[in-house]
DNA sequence: AAGTATACCGAAAAATTATTCGGTATATGA
DNA sequence: TCATATACCGAATAATTTTTCGGTATACTT
């Protein structure tokens, strides 16, 4: 049986909501399903970088927190959607500022780090 | 000579300003520096989890990314100060964000995965 | 002279996270 | 029957991050 091995960082309310979220493709996850509620195959597709396997342990975490939620449809072959939470959504606004923080300052960095350097 | 193993995210906007602050101690550290500038013994002191060796190359990651600005005074013993830069402090909107969720949401987390259960 | 404190760094070890690979099960369509 | 597609999982490996340990150098205090 799969058990979490880092449990969410309750030491300070910095590191709760960072642990949460830090992992490499959960952010990406949570912005994706933002809209819509997707299967598994349907979020590989938008998000194709990452691998399939890492998107079920990275969903399994999200469901477990309760920030995204999992409805299984008895039908064959089986389908399941995963649907952003109230409390996933009540994240969003920390993503958006992310998100506008990124495209701000993207031709910084890419000027800093990027291919032409 | 130290090297960065793994450069900043470029890919999307969301990436990128994570992988600015992603790691276990830099919003941390950003959020420490906010109102005042520190040597590395004084951040030790208010982060006393994270080992020294640990905010060196966590503190050099930051000044290379243009979060955090390093004053060398050359004095005997020598002494170093940590502050956080203009462009540091535009991420801090988003710290304040993430650590009001954590307090709004710390009782449910605790609740969940506290020590008594 | 010896101990203390400062900042910093290299290397190795430990811990954690990400990825790959192969496998289960089910039903559909060719 | 065979290939395909779905969702999911275990185990091993790879990659990355974090931590520990020991060492450099300097000058002050005792």
């Amino acid at each position: 049986m799969y058990e979490r091995k880092i449990p969410v960082d309750l030491s300070c309310p910095l590191r709760l909501t960072m642990s949460l979220i830090d992992s490499k493709w959960k952010s990406c996850i949570l912005d994706e399903l933002r809209d819509t509620s997707m299967r598994p195959s349907e979020l590989h597709k938008v998000l194709p970088e990452a691998a399939p396997r890492v998107l079920d342990l990275q969903l399994k975490e999200l469901v477990e927190d309760g920030l995204v939620a999992k409805t299984i449809y008895p039908e064959l072959p089986p389908r399941s959607e995963y649907s952003i939470t109230e409390l996933g959504r009540s994240l969003l606004p920390i993503l958006d500022a992310m998100i506008e923080w990124g495209e701000i300052n993207q031709d910084l960095f890419e000027k800093k780090y990027g291919p032409q350097r």
